[in-house]
DNA sequence: CTGAAAGCGCTTACAG
DNA sequence: CTGAAAGCGCTTACAG
């Protein structure tokens, strides 16, 4: 019942060859016969069977996401601009999940042996860093997605400026009257903590630091130690939004004001941060263009352009709001 | 390269068709052959290429998503569960946005026609639902995924409880001594609103009602409508989220302490919840199990289950945090 | 400019 | 239990 092109061609009275031609622009074909052909194309609403096609061509125009989870808070952000290039370029966008453990790994790795699509963008896996260098070597074009300034030198990636978002917020800080900051950052064995710490010390010094996770509670009890410490600051970098949430909600406990007494300047941008109260001045993560830069990257490399392992990197940017 | 069926039935000395007949567990193969031809599948590290298989078949072993955007707030959750669910299946998942307008649907569109999937789970699409039901008529299986409370009885869905989230809200505010409530509600021309209302004011009567965006804004503005009107209220159910952090706001700069004197209840349990201040008690919204649902469904249907149009109800469940 | 034919890599009656 | 052959719906040299 659904149409072939075999029916197309009859209709139009022409060989499936030439049918096939004009649905991809292929050699000069006679004006004459393709508008007849496309008339009859529209005419009986055929679109070529996906499965047909890729098995014919040996491609797929289909690229794939590969990320450890779906709920993170960013996380939306970046598959939109992933799905918006991908369908831009008339592409379809495969959805693949890490965080079910292996079995979710060999089902990824199994579609990637299928050839089930034709290049791939990752969200660093941990991991699964060496499974996805193989794929890579087995010549499946890849493109990371490095949210933690980590350096893949073996893979293409992009990235974003976390020494200079560290010096967006200094420099913020800084022209604000802000003297006395306390930095309280990620785990230490992230290279976006160091870059960012590294950057933010290069234009307000000197800086008092606390090491801890990415997480609200962490923000809470690095401000409440330093509080209780008798240590006094007029300004916190956290190095993303939860820590900055936390740090907002001590220093609210500790009967400070923000940003009368202290400043608070967060890192990432999430949704949340327009919620805080005050609303987080933070430095924004460009999430949503690094997918973008992304896939366009893929999508040039299966044009046949070289995919060069130098970070393709996108630049962040100081959102100020009202803690800062 | 690449290695197909023909070099295993080759390698193993058996046909293709018996290759094929051990790969999908076919009519009984000779328990020794089946060995041989796994030895061989494994050695070579052979998987059926997944084009070739789709047209063979006539089906992709893959179901799609299809949603306006994908960076709202519990989005998130929704794509993880349908994910999940896909995977365990061992079906692809492909991902589509209407978001970008005409555009993007026709794109959707076209991979509908070129049968890239077998079956569909949409997030209510408003604008684009006569498209949806079309497909269905097609012959396309679909699942809706439906988070207004819209009563769709062509199509089959999955949805929640949304008289009894409201019963929840009120049970929860009335044991707690409260009795004079302020509802501010999201837009009455969704079902999930006046669904939401009805089931709070059959337990909590008689109710303020204040109709507004599903908006933090919103909220802020009620709330602060309703201290300036003098009207003195000892809680508040807020139909969402961001509503209820505005709520917040606004009962802070009214000087009214939460949940002292007036506690607040929300709706959804997105993200931000757990980081207002106080952290904010809300009916929680299913969304994953909600997405796991709709994919069981679409899975169960492709296996030959009918699909009903009664909807799938997956029950919401009352977070009892901070803020009543 | 156009077409006949082979081929992409599987699955599936049909025979045996 | 096993295989030869046709078929799925396209694309692509190769001829003309």
């Amino acid at each position: 019942m659904p149409v072939t092109i075999s029916d197309v061609a009859r209709q139009a009275q022409v060989s499936k060859t030439t049918v096939s031609r004009v649905l991809n622009a292929g050699p000069e074909v006679d004006p004459a016969t393709a508008a007849r052909v496309r008339e009859v194309i529209s005419q009986l609403g055929y679109v070529p069977r996906s499965g047909a096609v890729q098995l014919a061509r040996g491609a797929s125009r289909t690229i794939a996401m590969f990320t450890p989870s779906v709920t993170w808070p960013w996380m939306g952000e970046v598959l939109q601009g992933v799905a918006d290039t991908v369908e831009e370029a008339g592409y379809g966008l495969m959805l693949f999940t890490s965080g079910g453990g292996p079995a979710s790994v060999a089902h990824f790795t199994a579609q990637v042996s299928a050839r089930a699509f034709d290049g791939l963008a990752v969200i660093v896996p941990e991991r699964s860093l060496p499974a996805v260098a193989e794929m890579r070597r087995r010549g499946m074009p890849v493109v990371l997605i490095d949210d933690h300034g980590h350096r893949r030198p073996q893979l293409p990636s992009v990235a974003t400026t976390n020494f200079e978002g560290g010096v967006q917020a200094a420099t913020h800080l800084a022209t604000a009257g802000r003297g006395r900051p306390l930095v309280v950052t990620g785990p230490g064995r992230f290279g976006c903590v160091r870059q960012r710490l590294r950057g933010f010390a290069s234009v307000l010094e000197p800086v008092l630091v606390a090491e801890g996770e990415f997480t609200e509670q962490a923000g809470v009890d690095a401000v409440t130690r330093a509080l209780a410490a008798g240590i006094e600051v007029d300004s916190i970098f956290a190095h993303n939004d939860q820590i900055a949430a936390g740090a907002l909600r001590a220093l609210r406990a500790g009967g400070r004001t923000v940003p009368g007494d202290v400043a608070v300047v967060g890192f990432d941008d999430l949704p949340m941060a327009r919620h805080t109260d005050p609303a987080l001045t933070t430095v924004r993560q460009p999430m949503r263009a690094m997918g973008r830069a992304a896939a366009s990257l893929l999508l040039a490399g299966l044009g046949g352009a070289a995919l060069v392992d130098e970070p393709l990197v996108v630049p962040t940017e100081l959102v100020v709001r009202e803690s800062a």
